[in-house]
DNA sequence: ACAAAAGTGTTGAGAGTACACCCATGC
DNA sequence: GCATGGGTGTACTCTCAACACTTTTGT
């Protein structure tokens, strides 16, 4: 008896100064009405990766965006109706560009704040919470970060980013100078307009857009 | 068409100042009569981690060692018989303790030195690389190191250790400096004997075994 | 003028790195 | 007594953390 084998995506955004996890709300199967991760069974002939790629697509709308393989979870009681193995992908992508879709696996689809989820169907809590672990470890010595952030950005923008999946503050001048010494990104000339206050330099990343780097 | 999944499992040891892995030659299917990695299919109701501390065991006969999820491997080609996914997790020995055996699936069982290895059958070159690069993570930011050593040891051992796995050498005082200041290891008390020169202090690792901990 | 966020330097503590000699034992 | 690996301290550099005020804009 051959397992079945599904990829679930754990994708990751930063908006309104807060972490959000994308859900969706099964139609059918086990867990009928519950949220849940996106995804689904593989393909043949469709790499892992692939498959992780069309889930996202099919869920949120949007292509070339960080994916990085997590964990595979294959506890032999994870799904009610028998051998089900999932290879866990993380995604980070720019909330703008999100157009959350129902399909024909979701009810719904919706934005959650990462550190207030419901319950989720299978071992998918599980999964989010692996998720949040790497994520902190990519932020940390990656560059990952900037994948979550537009094109042109504020270095307090990015300062935000960093608080809000560590979930603490920085200071100011020490985030600054830490950032600019990796020489990572540099000034564009331009500055934020039509803001109430001193209008803040705006800074591009140096490296193709996609190129994570090792900052160890 | 539901995909074959089987668990593959990259086994290091060091012994004789050089890092080891351990390979079997198959016996049968494709590749027949190459070297490759030590795995098989899972069984129904065994979980992942099991079915590889299952594998450990028929090919070394050992149990309660470092094992780790260590990648997934999927690619529709990798297999010339269609789709096989393969979990590969890594695992580190103490080399004293394992009794290569033949087995169902392999001719022969042996020890190759990590730097000079055979052809692999499949994508298992591939798959080292990763178990390799992942080994060196888990020395320099984990307590990893110890699993491969016994429990009583010279600190110019567990220097060794480290020296093989990087593959350069470290300052003698420093590097005893930074692992003192640790409080991972007390002196047990105990000397060296029977040596042809000053003997050594016996250090033990303060916590239990297989315990790994974070040195972030 | 005032509110709001942008921007900017210095100091002290701790960690990492480089480096050379004496010690205890077996033969 | 000599060969072999065991064991030890200091000085310099660099990174990290703590800390407060001035600038620029819109209203």
């Amino acid at each position: 008896m051959e397992p079945k084998v599904t990829v679930d995506v754990v994708i990751f955004t930063v908006e309104d100064s807060e972490l959000r996890v994308l859900l969706i709300k099964r139609s059918k199967g086990p867990f009928k009405g519950c949220w849940a991760l996106p995804g689904g069974f593989i393909e043949t002939d469709e790499s892992l990766e692939n498959a992780a790629k069309r889930e996202l697509f099919e869920e949120t709308g949007v292509r070339d965006v960080y994916l990085e393989q997590l964990y595979t979870f294959g506890d032999p009681k994870r799904d009610p109706r028998g051998r089900v193995i999932t290879i866990a992908y993380f995604a980070l992508v720019k909330a703008k560009k999100v157009v959350p879709k129902a399909s024909s696996d979701a009810l719904e689809t919706k934005w959650f704040p990462a550190h207030d989820l419901p319950e989720l169907a299978f071992d998918h809590g599980r999964v989010v919470q692996y998720a949040m672990k790497r994520l902190r470890w990519k932020l940390e010595y990656t560059t990952v970060g900037f994948q979550l952030l537009p094109k042109k950005f504020t270095l307090t923008q990015l300062q935000k980013v960093y608080e809000i999946v560590f979930n603490k503050k920085f200071d100011k001048r020490n985030f600054r100078k830490k950032i600019l010494s990796l020489n990572l990104i540099k000034p564009t000339g331009n500055r934020t307009m039509g803001v109430a206050h001193r209008p803040a330099e705006l800074y591009s990343f140096n490296m193709r857009i996609g190129k994570i780097v090792e900052i160890l």
